[in-house]
DNA sequence: CTATTTATTGACTGATTGTTCCATAACAAA
DNA sequence: TTTGTTATGGAACAATCAGTCAATAAATAG
């Protein structure tokens, strides 16, 4: 029909993600965004609405990645300790991986809290989300003697939500993939029959 | 000699403390800041210097309270699992309270990263500070036969500090006090013996 | 009292913020 | 080739940013 755009509009949000996840929403100026997506101002406007719009596009589109990384991860071993200890190794090894070690997630919570119902509504489902999927197969874990008889599974999973976040920060802050293993290694001791 | 200050400096900087931590040091503007510091423009900049500065001060204040009242109340009691115990409610307990839930600590983390060496200043000594007092502390409990004999203390103190820093996302992101709890819960279970 | 020092107030700066307007360019369909 | 539609590039917008200047006010010391 009409002129087709020069560049790549997944490539483009993906590079936003990585500015956003750096500098956080109120950090990031929209001349850092567009040197950082090579597109012109225009572009921006026209294809992803404004800076806002950005940003909540960008945070949708990375929980969905990251969250269904990790949770594939934990279901990818029959053992559930093991799959569990697969999906934080993983979830680990991300985090350090990469010259930025930011997340949009968490930098997203830090940032807003619960100030903002459009950026709450998207980090509320990626928990719930990860709760729902963590409490099923801890549970299965617990039925089958795998984990700990007394363990309560919705603690548990939540537990292992703030783990998450715990490593995020951890690696955020200079930690090594070794200390983060190590972290993995003692969490997990909290679960185990 | 001449005019005294109108204002509490020590107030004016706790007041400071906490918009940085709900917004960040991007998004507290100045005009922010005075209003809810209470004073004019040319009394931050006399006083405080500028505003990076102030945020540095800002950011070392909040760390020496935070970080001792933690650390303080392990040290309460003289069982050791009870002690770490202590200190974990009394996190979560502090981070529920109040309106914002925002740790200026974590957030200095998740917007800078490792990127500004005079932020990393302050959160490396504090993360120092706390490792080596529950290292110290785990170690106590292991020789003791209070916590478990095959765990290493250096790591179980990286997952400790990983712990506060989840149990501080989650409460950001809006947590309850008894969700916290629950965390602390299972947490403790990777200790014991 | 006067003199001196410091705090406060408000106006003001240049730079940067997010966003829009408009003219031009590039493509597809007729 | 013409026409319709959309993308691009650059200039421009009002608003806000962090920070400064100068005038006034309030205190003490002599």
């Amino acid at each position: 029909m009409a002129r087709p755009r020069e560049f790549d509009r997944d490539t483009a949000l993906q590079r936003a993600i990585e500015v956003f996840a750096a500098h956080g929403f109120e950090g990031s100026s929209t001349p850092m965004l567009l040197e950082a997506m090579k597109i012109g101002r225009q572009s921006l406007y026209d294809t992803f609405g404004d800076k806002r719009t950005l940003y909540l596009e960008a945070l949708r589109r990375y929980s969905e990645e990251s969250t269904g990384a990790t949770l594939s991860a934990m279901f990818d071993s029959h053992a559930v300790l093991q799959g569990i200890e697969q999906a934080l190794l993983g979830f680990a090894d991300d985090a350090v991986s990469g010259t930025s070690r930011a997340c949009l997630g968490i930098h997203a919570v830090t940032e807003f809290g619960t100030s903002e119902p459009d950026v709450t509504a998207v980090t509320d489902a990626v928990a719930h989300r990860t709760l729902l999927a963590f409490e099923s197969r801890l549970r299965d874990g617990i039925e089958r003697g795998e984990l700990a008889g007394d363990l309560d599974a919705m603690a548990a999973a939540q537990f292992l939500l703030a783990t998450l976040s715990g490593l995020k920060v951890a690696a955020r802050g200079g930690a090594s993939q070794a200390t983060l293993h190590g972290i993995v290694g003692v969490a997990l001791r909290a679960l185990a029959a």
